[in-house]
DNA sequence: TGTCATTGTCATAAA
DNA sequence: ATTTTATGACAATGA
């Protein structure tokens, strides 16, 4: 296994880094037991490309974490089985990479925004990244994820200032929508209150106080720097601080909107009130709406401003305020614009839907004291979908809407609500995981393609940089090997026949000792390299510093026909290739050694020392011959070193670009996904109220909705009982999701 | 002249 | 134990 340790060290600052841009809270502790090697290739993917055996390794390694993106049908969106599926599918962040693709074309124009981020992506680490990672943790910490991930959605835009404005107005409008929404569900008061969300905070401290140090690291690190690059790329306020009195300011808003006449309080709600847990379903609802609502702050900065420095009870200017330019008019058109998304579904019902809630809300609002959340809750916590398609209640709307609704509406209430919504709360911190590990995939193979190209890099390297580049030690002389060369070069060398260089181990056999001028001149010829173009063999030497030149053609030209160049071009070439002469290859000269730096480097190591056990070397020799071998397959190491640091900072810098618009894209669907689950509230609403009207008792009259209630049971089948009951079974029936995350 | 990027080299750890 | 590889750090060099 490869050392955490380094790669904690900086890879896993990078890491951390990408992971917060991305707005995913880090359990790096998961990652690094459970998931290690897509860590390990996020920081080391490239990297890998350069040693071959490891790559291979890595590639196996690999092989077992590919991630299957599910394909996601958005044609039949509003058939509910597709929208469960499709809720579902975002729970697991399962995207097919189709559909990123033609998302990203899509959203080029932004993506082409957040595309210079890349520009920035280096210095983002060093301008921002690190100072602000290890920069004092500003006090307020929302910790609860959806904060957090909002916080990243405010990072975004900080990060790149133009991917603020970079969200298109479809964008903003789904955002607007998805708050409008939010307040026509009514959205409680506690969902929005910071305590609240102060819990869950906590809760998630917890759990990361689980992980290990680096856990809590990468999660402090994302979010304070993620608050100041919020800070930076802004408006230059200050999120952090506001938010609790956003918070506050949202928690008046919403409160006050939600308790004026509208469907969900209708009937729903004695089965909801006294329970706890639709509570805690519909503060995850109303947590991912808060995101959306975030990311609109984070978009229009200006609204966000007029939206939190609303007077907290000014409902109205607060609710509308997501549009502050033209709040009114832009809350209608929404809705409206969320209506007719959905008429189509709900033209079957428009007779009720219109007539129903209005009468039964006004009736009905004492019942309910004021209690926004309980539609959400009453769909969350008892299947109420089913009330409405039992065709003994209702013959028309069974006509109509049975074959359709029924089932789907019944599932999708009974998991999409119940289960999803959490899932769905789960999946921002957890379910990017995957997202990205797919995404890194992805990369990786693209990545792999090229580290192949360059993987054999190497092996060309070490075919031809022998040749060419393999020489270097000269002045540097500050172990024993340069003591001793340098010693070597003043007993000076004999008979250092200029085609040494070209000439075969046999050939060059027995060339021992030189002379000292032709050391000294050699080392002065380092300094002044057209002091050596009288020297013959110097032509031959061939610098080569493409390292990923294919080894034949590096080897081509180690040995050039010394015999067809002329004096004007051997001058010509020799200063040249003089120039390229590294410093070793110099002393190997000067040390007279009878082969080329090539085969000193790159032979392996059994035919090296066949090849030194062929010649009479002194011990100066030998040691020089050593440390050029040391020194050459040291030198393509630091370049493959150095190439896969820039690959893994560039692709990480791609991940970066990917990921956020992977998110931003998500946050779309979910947006969407969201709407439709609310018209899904609304039609089952409605329909309830329907059935529930219609029904009558022995005498006639129409039951009371603060007497009876309609319980759905899990066989199907629908039963009006007593409030009482309903509010136990509710009660009982909310204990189990909520057994259920824990 | 100072700065920055590139490259080579060394030391060291790890494989 | 030896060789190879990886990488941080430093220095030399040139733009």
């Amino acid at each position: 296994m490869l050392s955490l340790k380094k790669y904690l060290t900086e890879g896993l600052l990078q890491f951390t880094i990408l992971l917060s841009l991305i707005g995913v809270r880090v359990d790096v502790d998961t990652y690094l037991t459970s998931q290690l090697p897509p860590l390990r290739e996020i920081i080391l993917g490239p990297s890998s490309a350069y040693t071959q055996t490891q790559f291979h390794n890595l590639r196996n390694t690999l092989d077992g974490y590919g991630i299957h993106p599910k394909s996601i049908d958005l044609d039949n969106y509003f058939t509910a089985r597709r929208l469960l599926s499709q809720v579902r599918a975002l729970d697991r962040f399962q995207v097919p990479t189709t559909e990123v693709n033609a998302w990203l074309v899509h959203r080029d124009p932004e993506g082409s925004v957040s595309g210079s981020q890349p520009n920035s992506g280096l210095a983002l680490e060093s301008s921002s990244g690190l100072q602000d990672v290890t920069g004092p943790d500003n006090g307020v910490r929302e910790s609860e994820t959806e904060q957090g991930f909002s916080e990243d959605l405010e990072d975004l835009g900080a990060v790149a200032p133009p991917v603020g404005g970079d969200l298109t107005k479809e964008d903003i409008d789904l955002i607007d929508i998805l708050w409008r929404q939010d307040i026509d569900l009514g959205a409680g008061r506690e969902v929005f209150d910071y305590s609240h969300r102060q819990k869950e905070q906590d809760v998630d401290k917890e759990l990361q106080d689980g992980g290990e140090r680096e856990d809590t690291w990468a999660g402090e690190g994302a979010e304070a720097l993620a608050r100041d690059l919020l800070v930076d790329g802004e408006t230059g306020e200050s999120f952090p601080t506001q938010f609790p009195a956003d918070v506050s300011s949202i928690t008046e808003a919403v409160p006050s909107e939600s308790e004026s006449p509208t469907l969900q309080n209708s009937l729903l709600s004695p089965l909801l009130t006294g329970t706890e847990s639709p509570f805690d379903l519909e503060q995850q609802w109303q947590d991912l709406m808060s995101i959306m609502e975030m990311q609109a702050m984070e978009v229009n900065t200006s609204a966000s401003e007029i939206l939190y420095d609303a007077p907290p009870g000014d409902p109205l200017s607060t609710n509308y305020s997501l549009a502050p330019h033209t709040p009114i008019n832009q809350n209608v058109s929404l809705h409206q614009a969320s209506l007719g998304g959905c008429s189509q579904d709900f033209s079957l019902f428009s007779p009720e839907v219109e007539s129903l809630p209005v009468a039964s809300s006004s009736t009905l609002l004492p019942l309910v004291p004021s209690n926004s959340t309980s539609l959400n809750s009453t769909f969350g916590s008892t299947n109420l979908a089913g009330l409405f398609f039992p065709s003994q209640l209702n013959g028309t709307a069974n006509d109509t809407s049975g074959p359709e609704l029924p089932d789907p509406l019944g599932g999708l209430l009974d998991e999409a609500m119940l289960d999803e919504i959490s899932l769905m709360d789960l999946a921002i911190e957890e379910g990017f995981n995957p997202v990205q590990a797919s995404q890194l995939e992805e990369e990786f193979d693209s990545d792999s393609g090229l580290s192949l190209d360059s993987s054999h890099s190497p092996s060309s390297l070490s075919s031809s940089e022998g040749s060419s580049s393999s020489s270097s030690s000269t002045s540097s002389s500050s172990s024993a090997s340069s003591s001793a060369s340098s010693s070597f070069s003043e007993e000076g060398a004999v008979g250092y026949s200029s085609d040494s260089e070209t000439l075969d181990l046999e050939e060059a056999e027995g060339a021992v000792g030189y002379q000292p001028e032709y050391s000294k001149f050699c080392r002065m010829s380092y300094q002044d390299p057209s002091q050596l173009s009288c020297l013959p063999y110097l032509e031959h030497v061939g610098h080569n510093h493409t390292y990923n030149m294919a080894p034949s053609a590096l080897d081509s030209a180690d040995l050039p026909p010394p015999s067809t160049l002329k004096k004007g071009s051997k001058e010509k070439q020799a200063d040249f290739l003089d120039k390229q002469m590294s410093r070793d290859e110099h002393r190997a000269r000067a040390m007279k050694i009878p082969f080329t730096n090539d085969k000193i480097i790159n032979l392996p190591v059994e035919e090296f020392n066949e090849l030194l056990s062929k010649y009479q070397l002194s011990e100066a020799q030998l040691s020089l011959i050593r440390d050029i071998r040391r020194r050459g397959k040291n030198k393509m190491a630091a370049q493959n070193c150095r190439k896969r640091k820039l690959d893994t900072i560039l692709n990480l810098e791609r991940d970066v670009e990917d990921l956020q618009r992977d998110k931003a894209r998500l946050l779309r669907e979910k947006v969407e996904f969201l709407r439709s689950l609310r018209q899904m509230k609304q039609k089952v609403q409605s329909l309830y109220q329907e059935v529930f009207g219609r029904l009558r008792d022995e005498n006639g009259r129409p039951y009371s909705p603060s007497q009876y209630a309609l319980q759905y049971a899990g066989d199907g089948s629908v039963l009006l009982i007593p409030r009482t009951m309903a509010d136990q079974q509710a009660r009982r029936q909310e204990r189990k999701p909520k057994d259920r995350r824990k």
